[in-house]
DNA sequence: CGCAGGATGTCACAGAATTGTCAACAAGCC
DNA sequence: GGCTTGTTGACAATTCTGTGACATCCTGCG
């Protein structure tokens, strides 16, 4: 039984969506805002989200950007008004895998939904496993080898590594690691992200004093490279 | 071995897939036309059904969508012309787990049915009986041992050994824990599930104070591994 | 080239957060 | 009422995280 998770203020077409998802044998769990809808994730771990753009509080396009951020191998289908101006280029961005415009039609959506688990099942064994150099990590089983051993990392630690690895190449600055790791609600010094740097250089690179993968930017940040 | 059910008119195509499934070791039989199908199938009850769209007499979207009606559980491969207008949203209705467009390479077909088998073993294979170490449970009789020697288990302790052994490996949060073997009607502490926690490490482990099977995830919640 | 000033690396430690453990209490069932 | 089972809170034990102090490194400039 396939767990899904539908992001949606509407009352009225929450309901619709539960009923067309039920009757197609998933498990449906309803989150009515941002707030709520990562709780609900944790908890139920879905296989799949559908998420309206349209929320209260927090808005759709940072709720998808988180989420994936976190579980990046979740496919999330967007809904949108089809007033909305649609931006491709944006739902790339944040990660949408695929998006339906308001009003749609039940087929439609379970279609895009079977598509998507299609592509999950093909891909699904190597959604949440990394590996570079002597290191491999996996995220679900929370927990590093290197060279066969294993090496403990703190939750902050996994949280970091995961949000390096999610954006290989690119330079992140000690602000947006604040905000996309720690969250918005604890605001730490950013000498802090120099000090977990410190830690995983420590177990990860070969020498720490030397770092190949997390290279430091001067007078930006860091960058994670193979 | 496993049975396989292909409905195909085209000679050619058929001498193919049978040749292609035999040497993976499946048993192969043939149906030309949706009549005989429907009996060959009764009579074979095979475990998967590869089906072309295009057949003579009786559509293969009728066929797919009868064989669904009657044996819902078994997975149908369709096969279609890459000429054909390929709408997921048909496939999807009528019942198809999966598609391929022709002309396919032996590989994909067979991985595609690989995909599909695994799919229904993980739902059919609720197995009632798990061991490790010295430990075995008996789910259908509600029966633990630990060295021959019986240990008796509460009812929510077997609950919560049974979504561990399901979930081997993987790190479960205590929120999942609480919604999965508690169920949403409940809703205790989270510190509940550290007392069960303990009373299973206590119950099962050689050293409940350093927990091997049952360890803890810092942070996180908990996982079990051999 | 050498220097000043800011940015980053490193370390140890205290406070915060999480988990382990226990005992008492509540609820349900003969 | 006795028994078993599940839940809760308190406190101890453990682990994690953030911070400041200081060393070291970079960069631009005279």
């Amino acid at each position: 039984m396939d767990k899904i998770l539908v992001i949606e203020d509407d009352l009225a077409v929450q309901r619709a969506l539960r009923r067309t998802f039920e009757s197609a044998g998933f498990e449906v769990s309803v989150a009515a805002d941002g707030a709520v809808a990562m709780e609900t994730f944790r908890a139920t771990m879905p296989r799949i989200v559908i998420l309206d753009l349209r929320l209260p509080g927090k808005s759709g396009q940072d709720l998808c950007r988180e989420i994936k951020q976190e579980f990046s191998s979740v496919p999330i289908l967007v809904l949108s008004a089809a007033s909305d101006v649609l931006d491709k280029v944006l739902l790339l961005e944040i990660g949408a895998d695929d998006y339906v415009t308001k009003p749609f039609s039940p087929r439609e959506l379970l279609a895009r939904v079977g598509a998507a688990m299609r592509r999950l099942n093909q891909a699904s064994d190597k959604s949440d496993i990394f590996s570079f150099d002597d290191v491999e990590v996996n995220f679900s089983k929370m927990e590093l080898r290197r060279d066969g051993q294993s090496v403990p990392l703190t939750p902050q630690e996994f949280k970091m590594l995961r949000f390096f690895l999610n954006h290989q190449e690119r330079v992140v600055s000690r602000t947006e690691l604040l905000n996309e790791v720690w969250g918005y609600t604890n605001y730490p010094t950013t000498r802090t992200v120099d000090t977990h740097m410190l830690r995983l250089r420590q177990k990860l690179e070969k020498d720490p004093a030397d770092p190949v993968h997390f290279r430091t930017v001067h007078g930006t940040g860091y960058k994670f490279v193979r």
